[in-house]
Parts: structure tokens; sequence; C-alpha cells
RNA sequence: GGGCCAAUAGCUCAAUUAGGUUGAGCGCCACUCUGAUAAGGUGGAGGCUCUCGGUUCAAAUCCGAGUUGGCCCA
């Protein structure tokens, strides 16, 4: 790693503080004998002051200025009234005493800047450097958390300090790893699911950098390919290839590059407008010379290995984009067929085979008939209009057959086996139409299949067109049969169509159906809904037929294949084991050959006049062709495309070569990324470094797609699997579940997403979801809890920064390590949470659950930090004496949130950044994201004082429980409170935070009832522990535990128990459970579920008790109209109380200094004008009035 | 038609590698607090844990068959 950049002596380096720590471990035992611990390291050493600072100071030059102005500039720009500011009465009273008028105003605010700053630099160093640059370290921030606004300064942030830039520079010495970027493919703008991909991969980068690596973080475009060629033709009007022909190749491929290179600007803006840190200046295009050349030199190794041929093979053809689709290609939607049963008239003997086929067009190719030689089949006499005729198909289905051909009656004749029909002849039923159908030797017989079923859709019989299907096609070849396609790439009949000649086949459905019908073929005809496959582009009906293409016999390596495939970790592993393994070990020959204009030319070149793969040469790279070519070209400037390189020959051994004239399946093209994106073939030196990918990540309709095509190209030309890491992602749905669709405009759009909430909010969204093989569901709600947590922090953040500021507080003069001794429970209990926390989202966050990380993020954040810590803090902080204490909590709460925003990086790159800068100044890092992961402190980690925290917590709120069930609020003090405590610990923690307690439940007293002692006036009752009870009681368990539950005993005690349930029982089966006597409210505390003890209020009122509580309830009225009349914190005031209750009236007037001393009254008496008002408490009518003091 | 994954409160998810009286956050309602205030606290309502079978003293959890949704394959 390298903490300090080469040639930058303006770089302040903060060495992570934790890290030193390590050799020390902090003392432990529950709490000791005092209040605040002091920490001593076991191995006995002191650490000096200081000592782990690096005392570089900062050098202000250069470019300096600049920050410092913009910095300047935002400062003032956000600074707020200070009149109504919620930071305390310290600071108000602080400024108020500097611009005692003139609060409002922008100009004045800057004016009562300086001055205030001029005011306090007698003391303070850290001020004064603040009157040179107002918007250092703990700077003003913004009121309200403004997603935009901070989004916007940090965007004019990181371009004023380079800070992408510098953040890859400062992690160059780092370790390598090898991310690569699958390529989005540039059609359409970002959507949600590409949102959420990219910004898993930006948090994984960032949390991976911070982590020390180098990471590659090139991101690429997939731009070739069917997709934008049929926009393109949208585009210019076009309707199929004849149009393109006309229009000329060169200026579509021109059109096809231009429509790319746009749709590529709109995701590049689109994924820097989100935040994502990827390297924009130079992504991989498929597009270009050098990432095409990959693509040759992974073929031609290919190749090399013999695994290219040509074949003639049955594939998908798109009859409107003419040309082969592959199977990964064909999209299914219910559609509309026909449905016809066919008979085939046997040529030797009595009757009919009945086939079933939903492509009528397909009849005239047919060559045979299929039977599954193990099933049963019969031969049906069937009668219809006084006809009879003998009709054959499988046993299973002649009911329902004969049932679609209307017959009236008809019985079984014959039962037999699908071996007997082996070799029955019969009779082409469009013989005449079409002349030259097949009639070779074994023609138009019936053989055995195993595609064939006899209780599928269809008859048992199956008609078999080896040119139209490929389990046919397989099975004719098997049988050495010449393959009979009477259709042309346009799906349309060729001469061998005989009568069809020139139809479209689809077209061709209807008379077909009626010339079998006129000639007594048809058993019955029909329609039916099924699904079909269709071009995943251009949503045309495919046709199978039977062409020449270019395969990689990838079935070849079938075993190597599989075995690669267990190199790589997959998350969720079951995306590897059940399902990428299924989908590897089914996957034929690979079709890389498209008859299209718009990808990487095929690279290779046959003998003139024949176009085998017998004498096939493969060209590798650029340098290769420029060396055959018979053409002069320039390697390092020749465009690869069609146009260019189909002018190409190559003549060696007297022997001319021509170009084959197809491009490659666009899957080809990013299949090899893992070295495309790297430069190789020509940048060997970082192929040897980096290859194959440390991680790759994208959604689980990869499976079939990147996943595959990397696994397939990766194994054929290198042998290996080209990554190693997968995680696997859902796909993005509507908050009511369906899936999201472009096409039908069910979409949320991200930029609404950010236009609502902002680009935080919306990563943090994304990110708080699985990310391993689960879809995520889109959430209004969500985002808005996600705001809620931000703004929180935000306010966290927010509120210990005047206080600091006035102090002087300088995180790096005055360490945690410093103020080590003059800690309390509560700094030491949120910094032994803040470990916890940190050991949590760093495991989650390693076990690709990046989701888990930001829930144990944000809950210390809220409950701890927000909710616990800053409340429990605020009184130190308000001191305005200098104080050990103040000092600790600053030093505590300044490492608490340093550590936090570092640890938000990743997820919310904007919010954490700024706050960075507040918390950091000019002596952090120039961006967050160039920060260490924070590290896990042994010295700060105290698991059993984050258990005693958390008991007391559980105490307090169930002593507020406790409260609100006796009636009485927190405002009104109680006698005391009883805690019943189940074991020593909880005890000892209460024992030693009397004073906590009763503070924080306002009660006079706290009495403690150790375990094994009773508190008198309890019942109890027993609670079953069923796991005991279940195996010793079977069956009448449950019962048991009904009366156990209702029983009601005085002493906790098992034989009494035992007595009021009439059951035996172990100690083991049961606890006891104590019922409150009616005057006292009680509430069982606990964590995670174990009951630890009870809370007992005491709620009984004296009359002390009743004037502090109306005392109280004046007091809390008075401050409500204080705010009504909109004054200062300081203001004083005169009041008067009028009181309907004589007794009520009196107990007030005693409390009367504390009245005065909490509302600042000069005076209780008569008020003549001012604020009045009538109010109730309790049931007593009061009548309040307030106005200013005369003379303050 | 087949494979994989999911299904628990209105929503998002937990429920500890192998069963033991279903939980949290958000939202909703009521009360409460009023020097973080577009916050905080307490309580409440809300679940035949998708359905039906099976194993077991005991199933959200294990097994089988379905239903619905998502992805993939045909």
């Amino acid at each position: 790693m390298a903490p300090l950049e080469p040639g930058r002596d303006r770089q302040v380096y903060v060495r992570p503080l934790v890290s030193l720590f390590h050799a020390r471990t902090r003392s432990r035992g529950a709490f000791g004998g005092r209040l605040r611990r002091r920490r001593r390291a076991v191995d006995g050493r002191r650490y000096r002051r200081g000592v782990h600072q690096l005392p570089v100071r900062h050098d202000r030059r250069g470019d300096d200025g600049r920050r410092l102005a913009r910095r300047l500039r935002r400062n003032h720009a956000v600074r707020r009234d200070h009149g109504g500011s919620p930071e305390g009465p310290r600071l108000a009273r602080l400024t108020r005493r500097i611009t005692p008028s003139s609060v409002g105003s922008r100009a004045s605010i800057a004016d009562s800047r300086s001055a205030f700053s001029a005011v306090c630099t007698t003391d303070s160093p850290l001020v004064s450097e603040a009157v040179v640059s107002p918007m250092s370290r703990f700077g003003e921030i913004e009121e309200g958390y403004d997603p935009h606004a901070v989004e916007q300064r940090v965007f004019d942030h990181w371009e004023d300090v380079d800070a992408y830039e510098r953040t890859k520079r400062h992690r160059a010495e780092g370790e390598t790893y090898f991310f690569v970027d699958g390529p989005p493919y540039t059609s359409g703008s970002a959507h949600m699911g590409t949102t959420w991909n990219k910004s898993l991969k930006d948090c994984y980068i960032r949390f991976l950098r911070m982590q020390g690596y180098d990471v590659t973080d090139r991101p690429g475009y997939d731009m070739h390919g069917l997709p934008i060629e049929t926009r393109v033709e949208e585009q210019l009007g076009f309707e199929n290839k004849k149009d393109i022909e006309a229009y000329g190749e060169d200026a579509f491929i021109e059109a096809c590059k231009e429509y790319a290179d746009e749709q590529l600007e709109g995701l590049q803006s689109d994924f820097q407008d989100f935040g994502v840190w990827m390297d924009w200046d130079d992504p991989y295009k498929t597009v270009d010379p050098e990432y095409m050349e990959a693509a040759w030199w992974g073929f031609s190794r290919a190749a090399e290995r013999g695994l290219v041929e040509k074949g003639h093979r049955s594939i998908s053809q798109c009859p409107r984009c003419e040309t082969a689709i592959a199977n990964n290609e064909v999209e299914y939607e219910d559609v509309s067929d026909p449905s016809v049963y066919v008979k085939f008239d046997l040529a030797d003997r009595e009757g009919s085979l009945v086939v079933w086929t939903t492509t009528p067009w397909t009849i005239p190719a047919n060559t045979f008939t299929a039977v599954d030689p193990d099933g049963e089949y019969v031969g049906v006499r069937a009668r219809k209009e006084g006809e009879e005729e003998l009709l054959y198909v499988a046993e299973a289905k002649y009911e329902e057959v004969l049932r679609e051909g209307r017959y009236d009656d008809f019985e079984v004749e014959e039962e037999l086996a699908g071996e007997e029909l082996l070799g029955w002849g019969y009779d082409h039923p469009l013989a005449a139409e079409v002349p030259d159908h097949t009639d070779h030797d074994g023609a138009h017989e019936v053989y055995a299949a195993d595609y064939v079923e006899t209780e599928g859709d269809g008859t048992g019989l199956v008609h078999s067109a080896p040119g139209h299907g490929e389990e046919d096609f397989e099975r004719g070849r098997e049988l050495g049969f010449p393959i009979f396609c009477p259709v042309g790439s346009d799906g349309v009949y060729t001469d061998a169509g005989g009568k069809y000649e020139g139809q479209f086949v689809k077209e061709a459905d209807e008379e077909i159906i009626a010339d079998l019908e006129s000639k007594g073929a048809m058993l019955a005809s029909g329609t039916i809904t099924h699904s079909y496959g269709h071009c995943w582009r251009c949503d045309t009906g495919i046709v199978q037929i039977v062409t020449d293409q270019w395969f990689i016999t990838i079935t070849d390596i079938k075993d190597e294949l599989l075995e690669n495939i267990e190199d790589s970790q997959w998350h969720p592993e079951w995306a590897r084991d059940s399902r990428f393994r299924d989908f590897v070990s089914e996957a034929p020959d690979w079709n890389v050959s498209r008859q299209r204009y718009w990808g990487i030319p095929i690279p290779i070149w046959t003998p003139e006049g024949r176009d085998d793969d017998e004498e096939m040469i493969v060209v590798g790279d650029r340098e290769e062709l420029a060396e055959r070519a018979d053409q002069a070209i320039d390697p390092d400037s020749v465009d690869l495309h069609k146009d260019t390189v189909d002018e190409l020959t190559i003549t060696e051994d007297g022997t001319t070569y021509t170009r084959v004239p197809d491009v490659f399946d666009v899957w080809l093209d990013s299949s090899v990324a893992s070295w495309g994106t790297i430069g190789f073939p020509a940048d060997q030196e970082r192929f040897e470094e980096l290859w194959p990918a440390d991680l790759i990540m994208e959604a689980h309709d990869q499976t079939r797609g990147w996943f595959w095509s990397q696994l397939g190209m990766g194994t054929a030309a290198m042998g290996e699997i080209p990554y190693e890491q997968v995680l696997m992602h859902g796909f993005a749905q509507m908050p009511d579940g369906r899936a999201m669709s472009k096409s039908k405009d069910i979409l949320v759009d991200p930029h609404e997403a950010i236009d609502r909430h902002g680009r935080d909010v919306m990563r943090l969204f994304l990110l708080s979801n699985n990310p391993q093989g689960e879809d995520m569901r889109f959430s209004w709600d969500g985002m808005e809890t996600m705001e809620n947590h931000l703004r929180t922090l935000w306010n966290v953040v927010r509120f210990p920064l005047p206080y600091m500021r006035l102090d002087g507080f300088d995180p790096d003069e005055t360490t945690l390590e410093d103020v080590d001794s003059d800690l309390e429970v509560v700094d030491e209990w949120v910094l032994a949470r803040l470990q916890s926390t940190k050991r949590e989202v760093t495991a989650a966050f390693e076990d690709y659950r990046q989701d888990r990380a930001l829930s144990a993020l944000i809950e210390f954040v809220v409950e701890d930090v927000s909710r616990y810590y800053v409340q429990a803090v605020r009184e130190r902080m308000w001191d305005e004496e200098e104080s050990g204490s103040k000092t600790a909590a600053y030093a505590t709460i300044h490492r608490v949130l340093r550590e936090v925003v570092t640890l938000l990086a990743p997820y919310a790159p904007f919010v954490a950044d700024e706050l960075y800068g507040t918390l950091t100044g000019e002596t952090g890092y120039e961006t967050v994201h160039m920060e260490d992961w924070p590290e896990v402190s042994d010295y700060w980690t105290d698991d059993e004082l984050e258990a005693d925290v958390a008991l007391l917590r559980a105490i307090e709120e169930a002593g507020a429980n406790a409260r609100q069930g006796a009636g009485r609020k927190l405002r009104w003090p109680v006698t005391r409170i009883v805690v019943a405590a189940d074991d020593e610990r909880v005890a000892e923690a209460v024992a030693r935070h009397e004073d906590l307690l009763a503070d924080r439940l306002n009660a006079r007293a706290v009495e403690l009832v150790g375990p094994g002692e009773r508190w008198g006036e309890l019942a109890y009752s027993a609670e079953a522990d069923m796991s005991e009870l279940g195996p010793a009681f079977g069956d009448r368990a449950g019962e048991v535990m009904t009366s156990l539950n209702e029983a009601r005993i005085e002493e906790p005690d098992l034989a009494a128990l035992e007595g009021a349930v009439g059951e035996e029982l172990e100690p083991e089966m049961v606890s006891f459970v104590t019922e409150t006597p009616e005057d006292v409210a009680g509430t069982a505390f606990g964590i995670d579920g174990d009951d630890r003890g009870v809370v007992y209020v005491d709620a009984d009122l004296t009359e002390d008790i009743e004037s502090e509580g109306y005392a109280r309830e004046v007091v809390r009225r008075v401050q409500e109209m204080r705010k009504d009349l909109d004054l200062d914190v300081e203001e004083r005031i005169a009041v008067e109380i009028a009181i309907a209750d004589d007794r009520v009236a009196d107990l007030v007037r005693r409390r009367e200094e504390l009245i005065r001393e909490e509302v600042r009254a000069d005076a209780i008496g008569d008020v003549d004008e001012g604020h009045r008002m009538e109010w109730e408490i309790e049931g007593v009518d009061v009548e309040l009035a307030i106005e200013p003091a005369p003379s303050s």
C-alpha cells in the first residue's frame, strides 16, 4: 500500500490509530469497583501522547487555495440563523453576545462569524485557524440533510481535487485486484437493474480499495449485434436484408457504430451520475480494433485446438433477420398455431399412422415417422359417416385422438408394442405437390427414436423431418439419411418446395391443410395456444431449418468445462452447483456464425470456391492479418469490421483464400472480456499479472449469458475458467412484485428515484438488498426509510461540532488514547460497540452480503450512537467549564463518527465524503474514499461491557414501560424503583449504575433485590420450557404447559408448583415468573429474549412528589409559551401563575425556585401585557402569562 | 413441459451450519416527550409462517404433492 503519494508533499497521512493497539488487551471483568475505569495495558507499557501521530504538517500551497475557496464558498452558502439554533445554550449565548441584533441576514452572518472567531482565538489555536479558514474541520454544516445539495457539492469537490484519480494513485502500489465489468449492451438507457448492478460493483470496488487493493475498474460496453442492427433498420425504415444491401454495407455499419456510440454516451453519463467510480475515460468497447482482436485471438486458439468446424446443422433461423440465432436468443411466448392430426396411409397394409403437428409447413419435408419401441400402441377400428378406417396411435392417446376426429364409434382391434411397427412403410401425403420429396431407400418408414413420448402431446407417433428440427436432424443423421430442407434462409419455400415454392412457410400452412383435407389425409384440424420460439430482437417467429454454420465444438471439451467450473466460487453457491453445472452439461455446440453485418467478422479465410473447414486459415490478430493479406494494410490503423476485411484475400502456395462472409454471434464478443479488457493479446505483461479475473458480478440471467460464454471461450482458448469469484444477483422488480419491463412501460426510472431522494439514498436502498440470487423489489417506502437514516446520521454528526469548535478541540492533539483515563463507561461502551460493528460489517462484506453489513452499520448509528450515546453525552458537552470528561466525550464521538462515515463510504459516497471532510478538515485525505478500511481494535473491544450496557438499557426500557403502566409520566418523580435481578450480573450492573437508572427513570431511589432474594408481596407462576417438557411428557406436553402457565403460587418453589399442577416436575422444566401486586407496576426486562429480571415502579404519591410534578408541568407549559414568543433561549422573562385549586397552588408555590430557574424567570408575580394562556393540568385549570423581563 | 430459487405482520426481512410457545425495522393507531424537533419514548392492532399430506411427543424449520412469483431451459 502507498500511504504517501510520491511527489505530493502536501499530502497529510493519518495512520489508522487502531492498528497501533493490537498489542494491548483491555482489562476484563464486569464493572470493577469504580464508575470510571482506568484503562491500563496488560503488558504494563505506558503510551506516550501523540506517539501514534505522524506529525506531517499541511503545507498550504498550489491548488490548495482552490479547495479552500471552494470550501469557503460552500460554507457561506449554507450558513443559517443562529438565533433559533438547536445547538444548545452555551453556543447560543456566545453567539448572541457577539451579534446582539444582527442575526438573520446573510451578510451579517458572515460578519458575526469572523467576530465570533476572533473572540474565541484567545485560548484556542484551532479556532484561530478558523479565522483564516472558516471551512476547516468542524465547519458548520447545514441544519437539515439535503441530499441534492450535498451531492452537488461533493461532485464539485471530487472534480476540484481529482478525487477519483487521486484515490487510484493512492492504491497504485497495492496488491492488484482484477475486477471485470460485464459490459452492458448499448441500447437504451440505464434502468433500475443496471443501476443496481453498477451500484453493487461500485460498492465492492470502493470497499476493496479501502482494504488496500489496486483494483482494475475498466468499464465495458457491448456494442455489436442484432439488437442494434434492428434498431438502426427501424430508424432507416428497412424491412429486410435487401434494404441493407441497397443502402450499402459500409454505410449501414457506420450507422450502427454511430447509434452504439450515442447509446454509450447516455449510459456513461448515467453511471457517472450515480456516483460510480470507474475508469470512464477509458472504457473497453467491443467495437474497438484492439478488442475485436482479442476475440480473433481467442477464436484462433480454439481453432488450433481443433474446436472450430463448419457444420451442416439444424438451427433456429429468424426469417426476417435472415440469420441463424442461438438457442439462447430464442424467446418463447404464447401464440395460436394450427393443431393438425394427419393420417399417413400405410403402404403394404390396411390403415394409417396418425401423427400430430403444429407446423403443417414441415409436412412436405417429412422423411420418417418415429415411435417409442417400448411404448404400447393400438390399431383402432373407427367409423364415421358410414365409412370405416383402421388407425394406429399410442394406446394412451387413442381415445383423445378419436374424439378429436369426431368418430361416431370405435373399438380397439389390435394391441401392439412400438417395436412391432418398426419398418412399416407409408406414403408421403403430399407426394404429388412436392415432387422433390425424399424418396431414398428407407424413407417414409417407421423408426425408433428416443424423443417419442406415448403419453405426451400428440399421438405417440412423431412426424419427423430432419430438415426442420434438431432432434429429427440428429436421428436422420444417425439413420444416414440425406437431409431434405425445401426452405430458404428467409423462410420461403425454394423450388424444392414444389407447389409451395415462393410462399412464406407460415402462410403456406393454410394451403397445405386444405391439400391434406382434399386428399382425405386430415383426421382433425384446429388451433392451439402454446409457447413458440421467437427472435429475441424482432419478435418474428423462428423457423427450424438446416444450414451450414460455423461452430465451436464445446461438446468436445465438456469434461474440461465441467472441471473448470470447480475453480470458481459462486455466491450463492447453488447458482453454480444446482444451476450453472446443469446448464453447462446440457449445452450443445456453440453456433458462432451470424449472416449479418454489425459484428466482429469471423477471421476465417477459405480457398476460393470452397467454404468448408478443410483448408481454412484462421487469423489470430492484426499483425498476422497484415502479414498474410495480399493487400497492404497497416496493423495499427486497420479497422476490422466487415466492410474492411471482406476485401482482403490471402494467397498461399498458389491458392487464393477469401473470407467467409459471416460475423460472430455477439455473445462471443463479451466472452473474451477477461483478456480484452486488459489489452491482450497486444499487452502480454498485464495479462501475466492480472488474469484470470478475481471477481465478476452480474444478474442471474447471465448463467446462460456471460457466465457461460466466458467459461466456454476461456476453456476453449486458455483451458481455464477466466474468473474466480462470481456474485450473482437478481432482477429489479416493481413495488408490486411484477417484473420490470421497458417495452411495456412497467418500470421505476432511476432518475426519478434520484430526483425524489438523491443518489446516496437510492444506492443505500439498492445496496440494502440481498445481492445473492434473489430479486430486489423496489420500494418508495424503503427509500424514505433510508433517507431518514441518513438524516439521523447527519444530525448526529452535526450535534457535537459547535461545542468542539468552541472548545478548540483538536482530535490530532487530543486523541482517544490521551483521554483514556477520563473516559466514562458510556464512552467505553460506544467504542466497544464500534469495534463489534466493524467486525460484523467487515465479515458480512467479505461474505458478499453488503446488505447485512449495511444493516449492522445503520443499527449502530441509529440505535446506539444517535438514540443512546448522544443522549447520554449531551450534558457533558453543554458544560462550559473545561473538563476531562467533556474532552473525553469529544475524542470518543470524533473517533466513532470518523469511522462510521468511513464505513459508510462504499454505500453513500457523497454524504460520507462531506461528513468526513467536516470531521477531518485539512488533516484528513482529500476524500474519504482514500481512507483505509477501519480495523477492529482489540484494545477497545469489550464484549462484557456491551452486554452490561445492553442490560441497563433493557432495564431502562422496561422501567419506562412500568411507569406508563403505573400511569406516571416521566415528568413526575416516583419514590423508588425496585429491580429484581435474576442473576449476579444484572445485580452488579444495577448496583453500579443506581444513579444513572434513578436519573433516567426519574426515581428518588433505586432498590435492588438480588438473585435468590425475594421482594415481598409477589406471587409467582411458572413458565414452561418446552424443550424439556416435550421429551418428558410426550403428547401431554402441551396440556402440562397450559396448567403451568395458569398456576399461581406464593413461593417460587418447585414443590409448591408440583402441588398446583399435579405433575412431577424437574427444575429445568420451568422458570418462575413474578406476578406484581396491584399498586406497583412491574415489567420484565431481558436481552435477546432471555428474561433477566423485573423492574417495579412504586408510583405512590407524596406531597413532595406532587409538588415537583405540578411544578414541572407548569415549567413545560411556560417553555412552550416562550417558544410561541420566539424568545431566545437566554432571554429573561416574568411569569404569572394562577391556579384554580388551592392545594395545587400551594404545592406549586413550594417549587417556585425550581420554576424560576428552569424558565429563566426573574420574578413570579403579575404580568400585565404579554402572552397569556389557559391550561388544564391533571384536571386543574391553570392560567399562565409571560412577558420578557423589562431590563435584561 | 423440465430445472433452479423464493413464499413468515400492510411493506422489507430475521428466526444461530441438525425441529422446542414466531421476532425486528418501517408503516398505521393511541398515549407521551418537547434544548437533536420534518426528531425521541411507551403501548396497541396486525400472523391458520402459501395450500394439502407425511415424519415426530413437538414442524416456519425435515420429507412428498400442489399453488403463486422470478430466472433459466425446451
